[in-house]
DNA sequence: TCATGTGAAGACATTCACAGCA
DNA sequence: TGCTGTGAATGTCTTCACATGA
């Protein structure tokens, strides 16, 4: 199993979902065509996304959506729940927190982090927040290999480097900095300054 | 001015942004390496950026920061203010608003809107917020543009609903589905739950 | 010499279009 | 017939490499 476009994943994720949430259940067969109105993709993306996936339909029923739904799984999915830990409980880390917790089986936020001690020991969501001094011991203890940055911009790069250390291999950064990381180590980032500034660009040059 | 590419665009952001907070202020001028080395592009991929804004540097003293600015944020930012439309103001929205607000001087969330009529007429930092039922009334009123949707996934279509209506033409969609939309309205998704499930998956990739 | 601006090449992603199959 | 799976073509983005200029 190669390497993978991270836009094929994305992709895959999301036909996942639709499946999932949208998916009538009258019938038990999709076709690529079927996806492709859901998604807004088109129908050849849709099929040459699900050829790296190892999951072939028929020309006849097409796919037929509980074993496509569970070929995506096991491409997506670990085989066991992998704990993810989210660093800040302020505004952000709870909704952060009430967006994603019990959304995917196989994923949860085992840990949270916080510098205020008002905060720590809170339960929010099934999630225990720590002092962030404890960050390193407690995701090596809990083998959590993802992390979750919702710190304010100036604590970021700090932040990152102490999960970096303490084991964490892919980072979702929501602080508008540029991360400076080993490059093993794979980094989303999700910056809303810059989300709103291009939505903006956009939003104006569609009346020109 | 032609289209631009959207990831040439974020890039050029970046660099606005990286000149702004961090470069040191000795120099007045600055080179594409080292461009490079702040962002981890290369250098002719910066280069190559820079020729949509109509900028040039000189061989001798590369590029000088402050026009370099200047220039892109004349390519980046509207002429004047523009406003954005903030719907959902639960722990999310509170949280973009204290992302968000103050750090780009020609773009301000300039209304916040939430179902709970509790938290109508609230001022959060410098917004103030409004009942749902006024959003088309409101952001025509004050010529918005661009809205950010931080509701729940199962409102969010009937919010993007309302906000095209009411005349925005760019949508940043935290909500964690495929928002369906006339093609002229420039859509942002920052679904979350998609974002770790993705770095999870390369995270786990990383140790293969 | 050293960095810019850019044509050309290369890498990557998407779409076309059709053989093959039930 | 109407679909899938996929080679080939197209389109888009990034990097190479060099002419140019101070």
């Amino acid at each position: 199993m190669g390497k993978i476009p991270v836009k094929t994943l994305e992709r895959l994720i999301l036909y996942r979902r639709l499946l999932l949430t949208q998916h009538d259940g009258k019938s038990t067969n999709i076709f690529s065509h079927q996806l492709a109105k859901m998604t807004g993709f088109t129908s050849a993306q849709i099929r040459r996304d699900l050829m790296v996936i190892g999951y072939s339909g028929s020309p006849v029923r097409g796919y037929i959506v509980e074993e496509l739904i569970k070929s995506l799984g096991e491409f997506i999915d670990a085989t066991q729940k992998q704990g993810v830990a989210l660093v800040g409980l302020g505004h952000l880390g709870r909704a952060i927190l009430s967006y994603f917790q019990g959304r995917r089986p196989k994923l949860e936020i085992a840990a949270s982090f916080d510098r205020q001690c008002q905060k720590v020991d809170q339960v929010v969501m099934g999630c225990r927040c720590y002092h962030i001094d404890d960050l390193e011991n407690i995701i090596h203890e809990k083998n959590i290999l993802v992390g979750i940055i919702a710190v304010p911009a100036d604590e970021a790069q700090d932040v990152a480097e102490r999960l970096v250390h303490g084991g964490i291999r892919g980072i979702v950064n929501f602080a508008p900095i540029k991360l400076k990381l080993p490059p093993e180590v794979y980094v989303e980032n999700r910056d809303m300054i810059m989300a709103v500034e291009k939505v903006a660009y956009f939003a104006r040059k569609s009346l020109e």
